[in-house]
DNA sequence: CGTATCATTGAGCTTAGTCAAAAAGTGTGG
DNA sequence: CCACACTTTTTGACTAAGCTCAATGATACG
């Protein structure tokens, strides 16, 4: 488990291909409340303690939610892709910290008092917001079940057939990670050499093909799966 | 990490004391739509797969909510109090399974096709439904950060405060464990052998007190507190 | 009062964390 | 454009936390 601090994490480039927007689902008949802004690489959205004035939405790019404990390490409990909802709590300061990963990306905020008084006399739209809020449980869940599992390979077998379906480019098989090692360590929870060892062993056994650090080819999604589930007696 | 099929799980015997509704938050404007129905052990509320039709809130005794994997294990993915609000979904089926852990367990169902039309038109009802997932989400990732702990003393004490702090009754530092050994290792990610052997140590450790398997007496709890951050170190 | 389940304890083994260092990228400035 | 500095990633060796298998105690229920 990783115990850089937070500024020591850095490694977020500009991506090969810059994420598409193709979820584009903001909140429909809101164009006027949505403020739109770039964000440079390790930007704040919002912070863990500060109180929880807005919502958020992912437009382009890559973000992660993240919980930093006392002794310093750092758990990621979600990560950001496009059309992704943030900012909910059911207190009245955030209990987490948003940072962007990648350069330039983009953040659609709403005030959230405004957005509920709207709601108020919106039912469409208070449906629309429960609904984003549901998704966020779902994402919530599917990361929970991650990290429950026990293997490290089932993990990262995991992770990577997670995000080939999160930001299903054109192809199915081809996977751009959209974040350092250092950050699916702590999404993970595991540490960044057993990501990487893990990887690397993927790749000898010819599940999938690494292009670089970032381009990602799963060559045998089967046994990717069966890895997921089985990580232990896969050791053939 | 257990293996034992959900069937085999039935040590859930009426607890000492009935778990007052003390946090009896149902969903105010609304005695006409919650049909409350007590359960036995073990019954299923709602089940992974089945359509999501109905919104839930135990009124007394406990719940899991959990997902089984292909291989057999299965994750509990949230531990339901009195006043926690269950089974929403981003789909149109549930994508996990729940059933009343304690006998005669108390559940209000909601249907949620008519919450919904009723929500278009009560704005208030909207924010609280709102409100209630948002606290799922809050229990969801502090859940999250349980599991995303490294050892397992370190899991067990973090159990431990949470259920003193959900199930505060009248004496702050006496707790009732409201689930068997097995749930709590379901729930924590760890084996049932390591969950009781965390026990025992945080036992004569002088940190907790136990009457019988259930009963839990917090004697120190500064010392709890840092197990929860520093397990590793606690070796003394 | 017996039987099934739950809970605890023990021994051995495996996985992954930790520390350390080399290799591979990345970016900058001359 | 190349060289240098920096970060990220990978690999290695060692250690230990926790899983597994196995057996014994404890507890509830019929």
């Amino acid at each position: 488990m990783t115990i850089q601090t937070v500024s020591a994490l850095r490694n977020d480039r500009p991506l090969p291909h810059p994420f598409a927007s193709h979820q584009h689902r903001q909140l429909k008949s809101l164009g006027s409340l949505a403020a739109v802004t770039k964000c440079y690489r390790g930007q704040v959205i919002c912070s863990q303690g500060s109180p929880a004035s807005s919502w958020y939405c992912i437009v382009s790019g890559v973000g992660r939610r993240y919980v930093v404990r006392p002794d310093g390490r750092r758990q990621i409990v979600d990560l950001l892709l496009p059309g992704d909802y943030f900012g909910f709590t059911a207190h009245d300061d955030y209990d987490f910290t948003v940072e962007a990963v990648a350069e330039g990306t983009g953040i659609a905020s709403y005030p959230r008092r405004r957005l509920e008084m709207l709601a108020d006399s919106d039912a469409a739209l208070g449906r629309e917001i429960r609904q984003v809020a549901f998704q966020a449980l779902s994402r919530l869940q599917s990361q929970l079940l991650i990290v429950g599992r026990i293997t490290a390979l089932e993990k990262v077998s995991s992770f990577i057939l997670e995000m080939a379906t999160r930001l299903s480019d054109s192809e199915q098989d081809r996977v751009i990670l959209p974040v350092s090692r250092y950050d699916i360590a702590d999404y993970l929870a595991v540490s960044v050499e057993t990501v990487s060892r893990s990887l690397t062993d993927l790749k000898h056994r010819g599940v999938i093909k690494l292009s670089g650090t970032r381009v990602l080819r799963i060559v045998n999604r089967e046994a990717l799966e069966d890895m997921e589930h089985d990580g232990q007696r896969m050791h053939s």
